[in-house]
DNA sequence: TATTGTTATACTCTATAACTATA
DNA sequence: TATAGTTATAGAGTATAACAATA
């Protein structure tokens, strides 16, 4: 792949994903959580309390700024903070039980824009954009 | 795919964006253009002269927002303003000197982050993570 | 009346810096 | 001394609203 050839599919691509981030988000901005904080809250689901450093560590995000995403989902009560039992710095995060009932049941009635429009995608088009999500993962990680 | 596994493999997916989202922002904060920004230069580089309605139009933003966009690029001197010679109300956008020069030198030689991470990809990988942009740029326009 | 662009203002997301409390 | 968290402040990116000029 020539220089020029690989700059210009990359270009391209970054535009792509700049235009579902844009979708996404007012997407977020009419009635549905913001990405960081779906994720977020898709982690709590699938591996319980963490801690906010955990959080941040695993969004990429610096303490601070997970910590105002915490405080936002928790002032919509969909999370809440406890004490940690034995170190008195930690604080868990905990998914409220409207947090839970958000993830289990409206993620499954209603879901989110982005579930839907992927659940249209043939079986071929959705194994490529997840297979190219684990490779953006590495990319992101790297 | 069980609505759960979907909804699962979906958040992983945007996950993952998030992850290249903040990377690349990070990577814009030090030295490099923003994703948007890039986009633009990119799209000028390619299709020529635009309007900021024209170039809202295609990053899926509104045209006030990419006023701001294009002031940015202004002040860094790679863009200019020109009226368009018959249509009083519009601007014309056009590369500067300079931001041909940075599309075409600069990015040959020094090249952005997401660029060479790419580049250091296979090429099956590669052809994923490309076809996989088509798709994301279908769901973001659907 | 519709379109292009500008200005003013505000919101979301994330960052840096400075601090306290605990280990 | 290092780690967890909080508070304060700032910046980037984008939005909405109101407006002027032109078509």
């Amino acid at each position: 792949m020539s220089p020029e050839t690989l700059e210009s599919a990359t270009s391209e691509f970054i535009h792509a994903v700049g235009l579902l981030v844009r979708r996404v988000r007012s997407a977020a901005a009419s009635q549905e959580l913001s990405m960081t904080e779906s994720t977020v809250l898709a982690r709590l689901d699938k591996n319980g309390p963490a801690t906010i450093a955990d959080l941040a560590r695993a969004e990429g995000m610096k303490p601070q700024s997970m910590g105002a995403t915490i405080s936002a989902l928790e002032e919509i009560g969909l999370v809440e903070r406890k004490p940690h039992p034995t170190d008195g710095r930690q604080m868990n995060i905990e998914l409220t039980a409207s947090g839970l009932a958000l993830r289990k049941a409206t993620y499954a009635a209603k879901r989110s824009w982005l579930t839907q429009a992927i659940a249209q995608l043939d079986a071929s088009e959705r194994e490529t954009l997840f297979k190219a999500g684990d490779i953006v993962r590495r990319l992101a990680e790297q």
